[in-house]
DNA sequence: GATAAGGTCTGTAGTAACTACAGACTCAAA
DNA sequence: TTTGAGTCTGTAGTTACTACAGACCTTATC
């Protein structure tokens, strides 16, 4: 069912398959309003086709990217709008960036805290730690 | 009540003024079982004192370092126990740095592809944009 | 045709780490 | 005494999923 109509109706699987999506995921997308609602066959089994591959693919590289679902369904609206334009998708890029990049700065300072503290550890099997002190202080 | 008592008896605010923690935050801490149940005055009011002030820090700056709560009940626990070794301690913060630089890496990599894809758009009025091309691909 | 295996359907619960709120109670000061 | 502020409890909401139970459907095999 669903494949042999045209040769190329989808199942759920199918569309978690083509795109690496998680099956549950597929759902809780269609949920929250970030996937389109797909037809359905007599028996409710849910019909993708191509669209909602490249749909899907979209989401899940945005997520890769670091975009949250509600930036990537304001993204998504203003491809569907039609007329979006490069500045408005800049802008929302610049500001995902400025994001990431001081996400970037929060890590690389704790990790110099982690690191500096980890390497006055002596190892041994003593009860005083530089890593217990630092969190102390 | 609490304050006068001993003069060092702190109300919930008080510890949250105390730690620059969230007044709500201590009390779900405190469900979660990696903060103590304090004392409680006649009308059950909490009653905490300095070793409540000294944990409740250790877990925030643990916090800010990363590590999860789990990571610092277990952490806690090493402590707790009195007899906690140095090199115990340090396999569970080389292990933490060690996600902390994957973290780094995996936005390194992010902002680079967002800075490169960003460096691309003309920013104009037009539908053409290699960001959302970039999330296509 | 019967049956068994596997896919899909729905709704719901669980995850991390909080944060916020409602409604009841208590405390301190004017 | 009354008013305002603080505290108590339990519960719900947040983000982005993931997983499961129990019912239904489809497909393959005999």
């Amino acid at each position: 069912m669903g494949d042999h109509v045209s040769g190329k109706g989808l199942k759920r699987a199918d569309l978690a398959r083509r795109t690496g999506c998680n099956l549950e995921t597929i759902r809780y997308y269609e949920k929250i309003g970030i996937m389109p609602e797909p037809p359905r066959t007599a028996s409710r089994y849910r019909v993708y086709d191509e669209r909602h591959v490249a749909r899907l693919r979209f989401i899940l590289r945005g997520r890769e990217l670091g975009f949250s679902l509600d930036e990537l369904r304001e993204l998504l609206r203003l491809v569907d709008r039609g007329t979006q334009t490069c500045a408005e998708v800049k802008t929302m890029t610049e500001q995902h960036l400025a994001e990431v990049r001081t996400k970037i700065a929060d890590l690389k300072q704790i990790e110099k805290v982690l690191a500096a503290t980890a390497a006055q550890c002596s190892g041994g099997e003593v009860p005083e730690c530089p890593v217990l002190e630092t969190l102390a202080s």
